[in-house]
RNA sequence: GGAGAGAUGGCAGAGUGGUCGAUUGCGGCGGUCUUGAAAACCGUUGACUGUUAAAGGUCCGGGGGUUCGAAUCCCUCUCUCUCCGCCA
């Protein structure tokens, strides 16, 4: 959520970067500023009011004490007017408030200065693009089918007990399920990424602190039941561990990373190019997530970058880095990286992480803050990346390193596989 | 699921109608002392809003009510804890 202060004072600025995300609706940006007016000279009324009535109440205070009951009753007599105006005013500023509230939660995030202009996907910015595309065979197969052969993913299985979307790992395929997040854990944890076991669930304020609520509701199973959500991703639950906390500048950093499965609806994405584990309602993934100071926000996103690829090169995985344009950014990140690894049997880029810097989008929801070098408060940024999401990167291990005698497991892998090929 | 207790500042824990934004202790910060540190002693230490700066206003889990005045009384919701039951 944007800051109204910021807001208020950079009219022209704000109108300009929501431009770069193809936001349309820029009168909001005159409508949050007119209701903060409105917001505070109600406030500063009713606050003129609440004095005289306080210091009124005093003085009764007083006279009672003393037992000048006369007067007491005298000034009582007056204070029925402020009473009813007190609570006309509060009124009004409530209503105030939350319409205020209500339009500041349309207006997504600023980009970057960075971030180009754009409204599709084909208008992300490639940043660079590292290894070279494997030359298959020709009887080459996808990762779905690798996966029967070979007995990895039983996706038939998944749809018995629970549906479309929910694979069962097998045999060699949970082993490098496992062997997958453990060494991505140990990497980060390498990085000085403190690692943490979330709760799976969380509770409304938890969605709300990391902007996937209310917007997002639907992207999300609910338990109707206890009122809680499947987490989508590690960032809500590990993100909120910041809620309502002030750090201290030398606090800043604070790195954590987190093995999470992640739970997505996926509402009305089905077809072709969802198939194997191209898009999955339940996954794996191990996310890296940052506290930083808003000076160097940018440098710790280039080294959770730096972080996500250099996994990727250790995997051997050929990748591609985008800087995604206006138009394809989600709607709290400032700039977002996306690296995409190249599946050579579907000959199509892969998304295997995003790498985002939200600012103080999330933090100003989630009231995280820090004491700085004045010794005032600031919000702090908050960043986060899949270091990384496992189904896709299954599926171009699977893709990329079938050969006539089966898959060849990454060397980085074998000592937690335990095994170097899959026959 | 049944029964009970509770929710106050970073933590612990007072406070049953006005002088309470809130005693005190711990912790934090600053200082004295010390070669340095510890101990001891002294001082200081919530957030939000608002203003050039003040003043002022709001906040004692959330919401509502009683009252001139509520942390304190009433209603309601949520959450936490304890015991019993069930159970990995």
């Amino acid at each position: 959520m944007l800051q109204v202060s910021y807001i208020r004072d950079n009219r022209e600025k704000v109108l300009e970067r929501l431009a770069v995300k193809n936001f349309k609706q820029s009168e909001l940006v005159d409508e949050v500023i007119q209701l903060d007016n409105d917001r505070r000279q109600t406030q500063n009324r009713l606050d003129g009011v609440s004095a005289e009535a306080n210091s009124a109440a005093k003085q009764i205070g007083e006279l009672m004490r003393t037992g000048k009951k006369d007067e007491a009753e005298a000034i009582k007599t007056k204070t029925g007017a402020w009473k009813e105006e007190i609570r006309a005013l509060g009124d009004k500023l409530a209503v105030v408030e939350d319409e205020l509230q209500q339009k500041l939660l349309l207006l997504p995030n600023l980009p970057h200065v960075s971030v180009p202009k754009g409204i599709t996907p084909e208008d992300n910015e490639v940043v660079l693009e590292h290894g070279s595309k494997p030359n298959l065979p020709a009887n080459a197969l996808p990762h779905w089918e690798l996966a029967v052969k070979y007995k990895l993913i039983d996706f038939e299985l998944g749809v018995k007990i629970t549906g479309a979307g929910f694979p069962v790992y097998i045999g060699k395929g949970a082993k490098l399920q496992r062997a997958l997040i453990a060494y991505f854990l140990d990497e980060a944890e390498k990085a000085g990424f403190a690692e943490v076991i979330p709760p799976l669930v969380v509770n409304e304020a938890s969605g709300f602190g990391t902007t996937q609520l209310p917007d997002k509701e639907g992207q999300m199973y609910y338990i109707n039941e206890d009122k809680l959500y499947l987490i989508p991703t590690a960032e809500v639950p590990v993100t909120n561990l910041y809620r309502d906390v002030i750090l201290k500048a030398d606090d800043l950093p604070v790195k954590n990373c987190a093995y999470t499965q992640c739970f997505r609806r996926e509402a009305g994405s089905y077809g072709a190019h969802v198939r194997g584990l191209n898009r999955l309602h339940q996954f794996d993934k191990v996310e890296i997530v940052q506290v930083a100071h808003p000076d160097n926000s940018y440098d710790v996103l280039e080294q959770m970058s730096a972080h996500v690829q250099g996994l990727l090169q250790k995997l051997q995985l050929p990748y591609r880095v985008l800087r995604l344009c206006g138009g394809d950014m989600s709607f709290s990140s400032a700039l977002t990286y996306d690296m995409e690894t190249w599946s050579a049997a579907q000959q199509r880029w892969l998304e295997v992480s995003s790498v985002s810097n939200f600012e103080t989008f999330q933090s100003n929801r989630l009231k995280l803050r820090f004491r700085n070098a004045e010794g005032k408060m600031q919000l702090a940024h908050t960043l986060n990346g899949s270091a990384l999401a496992l189904p896709r990167i299954v599926a171009t291990l699977l893709e990329n390193n079938q050969t006539g005698r089966g898959i060849k497991i990454p060397e980085v892998l074998v000592p937690y596989t335990k095994f170097e090929w899959i026959e």
